[in-house]
RNA sequence: GGCGGCGUAGCCAAGUGGCCUAAGGCGACGGUUUGCAAAACCGUUAUUCCCCGGUUCGAAUCCGGGCGCCGCCUCCA
């Protein structure tokens, strides 16, 4: 079976064929940034990382493009609002840009720490206003837009397909609204494309219409056709993006250019905390560097990303994901069993004996890799593909001591392609001795270990066992294997 | 008020008409192993899928009603 993918646009899972025969273009919207990114964006980000590792998997040539959204995301409706980030600029008494750059720098490490794959072009809406305002220009002149006090807006009434992809109808939208309408507008549905700006706002440019920025849904069209073209394989974005920015980026795209703008809308669902919508009023707002630091109350301990990351793709990316401790911790402990298994297999890699592939072993391989890839032809089914993994790891742990380095090279190599490439969950190296990379800290617990080992052996075991401990006490726990008396971090 | 989604074991979660007397993870319990542990392995842990009706030879899966929860409709990934 072929990759099927659920389109938002056709309410039904699609068979994926990209425009260009093995090439697929798929543009993500990315976070505007003025704040640290939290587990709301590691749910996205994570979602649409797997879904261009396993294209890439399936031997596509992908270009992922992701924005970073650093103008013209106003904090409230689309036109009486501050700018997000002039505001939180203003708050902390620094320049926009240096604000926007600062959280920038902060999300890429946030979604290196996830394993996210950089996105090939991280383009930001500010390096685009010229772009932008061609597109305004272009939708002014085929009468889509219209000009009032050197703002622009988009006439919706227009444009007849608006709403197709969030199934709302305008007149629905017209007699629900609970907004003011701004007396600007023909239509109270109508929306910015370009803003005035007052003399005193520091995000300005010149145009055509007088000194102004421009509005939050542009961007993302101009920067989606400038990079991938007029019609794009791939849109993803978080399910609350739905309507209105992606309806609005279709009427924006598609009435400039008069084609069809995106061929598969990809929308990932949501993240509760505990039970509930995460906020900053409700004190359950978690930023990824607060879950790293385990510095947050509704949370024990500090998770390693990857612990996040496991958590995500536990369940399905189109289905809502509660955050919690338990769950944390839950998954965390999945995370190290898998971790575990690898580490062992690597380590039984290097003193391995050579000799032919186990057949049975390379028989049940393939019947894993079959597997897997079902479940994730099947609208990327994580959750599944992730239950292959762990049966990969009771493979390994089951494999006897005589298997052959070729055998364990075998299971290694499933473990790097579908834990590694696609799912970003296995490592290609851990560090020895989980965490423990720390050279003196190493030999000083060997030092600890060979002297209990020699009580062992003399049969002391009261000696042996308080040794073991005291170092328990400390955060480090012996554990004696076939190869050895191994240590970790607790 | 309008639109949409969800409700599966102690917890997380897949499955959406027969392969389900329901994956996988966490936890718990029993066993093997171990000097004892840890880890690992083996086994047990939902005859049942929120409730009530209906359709069907057959439903966790479809339909109707009820209850509960969540999201969008204003910015949010």
């Amino acid at each position: 079976m072929a990759l099927q993918l659920y389109n938002s646009l056709t309410r039904r899972k699609e068979e994926f064929r990209p425009l260009e025969e093995g090439r697929v273009g798929i543009y993500v919207c990315g976070p505007t940034v003025y704040g640290h990114a939290h587990l709301g964006h590691a749910k996205s980000y994570v979602s649409f990382d797997v879904l261009v590792r396993y294209l890439r998997y399936l031997g596509y040539r992908v270009t992922y493009v992701q924005n970073i959204t650093d103008v013209g995301h106003l904090t409230d409706d689309a036109d009486e609002g501050e700018d997000k980030i002039a505001k939180a600029a203003a708050k902390e008494r620094v320049h926009p840009m240096a604000l926007a750059e600062l959280y920038t720098r902060s999300f890429f490490e946030d979604m290196d720490r996830l394993c996210c794959v950089r996105p090939d072009i991280s383009p930001r809406a500010s390096g685009h206003v010229i772009e932008q305002i061609e597109l305004v220009r272009t939708l002014v002149e085929k009468g889509y837009a219209y000009e009032v006090n050197g703002s622009v807006y988009f006439d919706v009434a227009r444009f007849k397909a608006y709403g197709k992809l969030s199934g709302r109808n305008i007149e629905e939208m017209v007699a629900g609204a609970r907004i003011e309408p701004s007396p600007e507008k023909r239509n109270p549905v109508d929306f910015a494309l370009w803003k005035r700006a007052e003399p005193n706002h520091i995000m300005q440019w010149p145009s055509p219409w007088g000194m102004g920025y421009p509005g939050w849904h542009l961007e993302c069209s101009v920067m989606a056709m400038k990079y991938l073209g007029r019609t794009i394989d791939i849109h993803g974005g978080g399910l609350e993006n739905q309507f209105p920015h992606h309806e609005c980026e279709i009427a924006q795209s598609e009435a400039a250019n008069d084609a069809p703008f995106v061929r598969f809308w990809l929308h990932n669902n949501m993240v509760t905390v505990d039970g509930q919508k995460m906020g900053k009023s409700l004190n359950n707002f978690i930023t990824l560097k607060q879950a790293s630091a385990g510095k947050h109350e509704r949370l024990t301990k500090a998770y390693e990303p990857l612990a996040i990351r496991q958590l995500i793709l536990q369940s399905h990316y189109r289905s809502p994901l509660d955050f919690s401790d338990a769950a944390l911790h839950a998954a965390d402990s999945g995370y190290q069993r898998i971790a575990e298994a690898v580490t062992g297999l690597r380590r039984q890699l290097k003193v391995a004996s050579e000799g032919p592939t186990d057949q049975d072993v390379a028989g049940q391989l393939d019947a894993l890799k079959a597997k897997f890839e079902e479940a994730m032809n099947d609208d990327l089914n994580t959750s599944v593909a992730l239950s292959v993994l762990f049966d990969l790891v009771r493979l390994t742990n089951t494999l006897a001591g005589s298997a052959t380095r070729e055998t364990l090279g075998a299971v290694d190599d499933l473990f790097t392609r579908l834990g590694g490439d696609v799912l970003g969950i296995v490592k290609s190296e851990y560090a020895e001795a989980a965490g423990g990379n720390d050279e003196a800290v190493g030999k000083l617990v060997g030092i600890l270990i060979e002297q209990r080992a020699a009580a062992r052996k003399n049969k002391d075991f009261a000696a042996a066992d308080a040794a073991r401990k005291r170092l328990d006490e400390a955060g480090i726990v012996l554990e004696d294997t076939p190869q050895g008396t191994q240590w970790r971090w607790k």
